[in-house]
DNA sequence: CAACTGACTCACT
DNA sequence: TAGTGAGCCAGTT
C-alpha cells in the first residue's frame, strides 16, 4: 500500500525546509494544508522513516525542542545533524526565534 | 463504525 | 519546574 496523501504532503513541506533551517510540527502541518494537524504530522515521520529523503532531523516541536530518545536513534543524534547544519542546539534546545524556517506561510 | 494511540500544543495546578 | 488534563488531527486495530 502507498503512503497516503497527507502523509507525502507532510514530507513535502519536511523536504522544503532549506538546510540551516528548522521547522516545527504545527507549521509543517499548516503549510501542508493540514492546520492543527501537528500530531498527525509527527506521526507520520514517525511511521515512516524515510531517512536520507525526510529530513525529519529539522522537525522540532513548539518549544524547539528536538524528538524525544526513541527518534533517530537518539535525539542526540538529531542534535548532531542540526549542528552539521549549521543549526546550533542549546541543551537539545533550537533557537526558533532565529532558525525556524518561514518561507512558506509566514 | 468506534476506540486507542501518538515524534503535538496550550493551559492549569 | 514538573506533572496532568483537554483539544486537535490522522492512522491503525
Amino acid at each position: 500500500m502507498q503512503i497516503s496523501k497527507f502523509r507525502q504532503d507532510v514530507y513535502n513541506a519536511v523536504k522544503l525546509v532549506p538546510r540551516g533551517k528548522v521547522a516545527t510540527y504545527a507549521q509543517i502541518a499548516l503549510m501542508s494544508g493540514h492546520n492543527g494537524a501537528a500530531r498527525a504530522v509527527g506521526n507520520a515521520l514517525h511511521v515512516n522513516p524515510y531517512f536520507g529523503e525526510v529530513p525529519c532531523h529539522r522537525v522540532v516541536n513548539a518549544s524547539g525542542r528536538l524528538a524525544p530518545d526513541f527518534a533517530f536513534g537518539g535525539a542526540d543524534e538529531q542534535k548532531q545533524m542540526l549542528e552539521r547544519e549549521n543549526v546550533p542546539v542549546e541543551n537539545g534546545v533550537v533557537d526558533l526565534e532565529k532558525y525556524q524556517w518561514r518561507g512558506g506561510d509566514n
